[in-house]
DNA sequence: AAGCCGGGGTA
DNA sequence: TACCCAGGCTT
């Protein structure tokens, strides 16, 4: 257990430092649940900086929760696109709709209510509870939990049911009742401006003289994780059936990368491929589409990559130009090339997109490349 | 409990 | 490069 004065000092110095070291926020201070809804999933795993425009975006598009359960699932999509980790705009949508159609577009009012809503977990159930009706629950984040282990110099793998458990019980220990949401937004801050993985301000905290690593001299080595994750590198071969006009376009499948997103049809292949027409062949086969008289030559048009945190994409985009398209499975359909920016794409795939638009004049347009005639 | 899910910043 | 970010869901 931790001594009562340690904690009362822990509260004191914390709250002075916020009160004298803001950082201003647009979600700062907002009570509105729905807001701080909005704000704490855009930056779930997301740097402050990098959320911030998202956050403007979907305020000024869907200001409150009716505006965006009103909206189409595609829609959020395409205005989350670029933010990653899309299963957290789709939670988004469905639990608008929920909360507007079920519960009368009132949140729930407490922590218990709001943990069972899908997209939102210990964090953000936390976040919620304290900053819009100041209840007593103490978020546990990255921030918090390196402020923690630093703290105590606690050594306790924070990537582990009991390290998650241990942590979260300590936060709550040294919350603050009386006043939750500056303690949790101080705690946060503090992470994230002084107390930070590289090179912590330890001169600039304001818990320096009760810190047990920084007495050990170990707070770079702090905190503590077991899971190494380990990077797969995968190759995209995708393939850009058009006839000069359209192009065939699939909403992805749930069970992989990108899921609900959009993208090309394409195989993939467990090493580079050079071979357009080999390509095509594996992709009708897979598709059990009968191979034309004349196979078209695929145009290696652009390729690029995309280092993810657990995968390493190589793209590959094949233009593969026909007079007759293939028919539309299941997922997919024909559009018009100056019609994909309407649709979420992956990042990758963005890029690709902007590299045609730059030079569609110099596309292969030759019809000679083959008709696909099965 | 472990794996998966994006994109970007920083040392 | 390696690590991390106002985490949560699935298996």
């Amino acid at each position: 257990m931790l001594p009562h004065a340690l904690i009362i000092r822990f509260r004191q110095q914390l709250l002075q430092w916020h009160a004298s070291c803001p950082r201003p926020m647009p979600w700062k201070g907002l009570r509105d649940p729905y807001l701080i809804w909005l704000a704490e999933v855009i930056l779930q795993q997301t740097r402050v900086t990098q959320g911030w425009p998202w956050f403007e975006r979907f305020r000024k598009r869907f200001p409150t929760v009716q505006h965006l359960a009103a909206a189409t699932e595609d829609e959020v999509l395409k205005l989350w696109e670029g933010l990653g980790y899309y299963t957290r705009a789709r939670n988004l949508w469905r639990t608008a709709r929920y909360v507007v159609e079920q519960l009368d577009g009132q949140f729930p009012r407490n922590y218990e209510g709001l943990l069972k809503l899908k997209g939102i977990g210990p964090y953000t159930a936390a976040a919620i509870a304290s900053f819009a009706w100041r209840l007593p629950h103490a978020v546990v984040d990255g921030n918090v939990l390196r402020v923690l282990a630093r703290f105590l110099a606690d050594d306790t793998p924070i990537d582990s049911g009991p390290g998650k458990r241990h942590f979260t019980q300590l936060a709550q220990t040294l919350l603050d009742p009386q006043y939750p949401d500056s303690f949790n937004q101080a705690i946060m801050d503090l992470g994230a401006t002084v107390c930070t993985p590289h090179n912590p301000q330890c001169h600039k905290c304001p818990l320096h003289s009760d810190c047990r690593a920084t007495r050990q001299g170990i707070a770079p080595l702090l905190p503590v994780k077991r899971r190494k994750t380990k990077v797969r590198t995968r190759h995209l071969h995708y393939l850009i059936w058009t006839d000069g006009q359209h192009t065939l376009l699939q909403r992805r499948p749930s069970g992989d990368i990108w899921a609900a997103l959009y993208d090309f049809p394409f195989v993939e292949t467990s090493h580079p491929t050079t071979s357009g027409q080999q390509l095509l062949r594996q992709w009708l086969h897979a598709h059990q589409l009968a191979e034309p008289r004349s196979l078209p030559h695929p145009t290696l048009l652009w390729q690029g990559r995309q280092r993810l945190t657990h995968q390493l994409i190589c793209g590959y985009y094949w233009w593969v130009l026909t007079h007759q398209l293939p028919p539309t499975l299941h997922n997919w359909q024909y559009v018009t090339i100056e019609n994909l920016c309407k649709f979420a794409l992956p990042k990758l795939t963005g890029n690709f997109y902007t590299y045609l638009l730059n030079f569609k004049d110099s596309l292969p347009t030759g019809k000679s490349n083959g008709i696909y005639n099965p």
